[in-house]
DNA sequence: TCTTGACTTAGAGTTAACTTTAACTGTTAG
DNA sequence: CTAACAGTTAAAGTTAACTCTAAGTCAAGA
């Protein structure tokens, strides 16, 4: 059970503690706690939470789309199916994504070929 | 020899006259020609030159590295080795986007497998 | 005890990339 | 001839996602 400061955890994902505020007041973070004199202290859950907020955000969600997605995990197994369809149709996005990504990719390594 | 009117390429591009305009204003587009009464004329080079800043773009450059990268296209054979070592960097970088967004893939199918 | 340093907040500022507005002009169909 | 339309400009407005500032609090070390 390992407690995080805001300094240590901004480390631990690679985002700055501004970051990790905003996300927090945006609503990403609904369980960070704090200790007796208003500090926040993150848990592993937390990391991993953000860890899949990265992930998300990563591949083109919106931070407002993700906290819908937040949201709809914070109510549990009722929401399963509604959180389970937005993961899938971001799923088909992703794979959409890395489709034209792979066409880009040819369209600049034709153009470095081109020698003029 | 065809020529399209804003409208026209707006459509062929799939970006709105806005975005084409403020491409032009921000140089990235520096060879569309105007009629007599002062109305874009966009040439096919112009919609090659746009797809292929939707290339760089949506693989992530920003319009400004863009810009850079176009300027040493308008400087022609002088400046091919800087303009070659830009796409290639781009493409190294591309291909480690795919790499990032295959991992995140597998992330979110992983959080569909869960079923919890 | 004093000061240093890491935190807190609310709110302002920044940046990229558009997007819209307002006022205007030239072309075309009736 | 005139109304509608498609374009023009400079400049203001918008949005997302931070990023920073100012003023304050609290705990720990010299």
């Amino acid at each position: 059970m390992s407690l995080y400061t805001i300094a240590q955890a901004s480390e631990e994902v690679e985002l700055t503690p501004y970051t990790l505020r905003y996300y927090e007041k945006e609503g990403l973070l609904p369980n960070v706690i704090k200790d007796s004199a208003g500090r926040r202290k993150y848990h592993d859950d937390d990391l991993q939470r953000i860890g899949f907020i990265k992930c998300l955000k990563g591949t083109g969600m919106s931070l407002k789309q993700i906290k819908e997605y937040g949201d709809l995990y914070e109510q549990g197994k009722a929401k399963f199916k509604e959180r389970n369809a937005m993961l899938e149709e971001h799923r088909e996005k992703i794979l959409q994504e890395i489709k034209t990504q792979k066409k880009y990719l040819k369209m600049v390594e034709a153009k470095i070929q081109m020698k003029i």
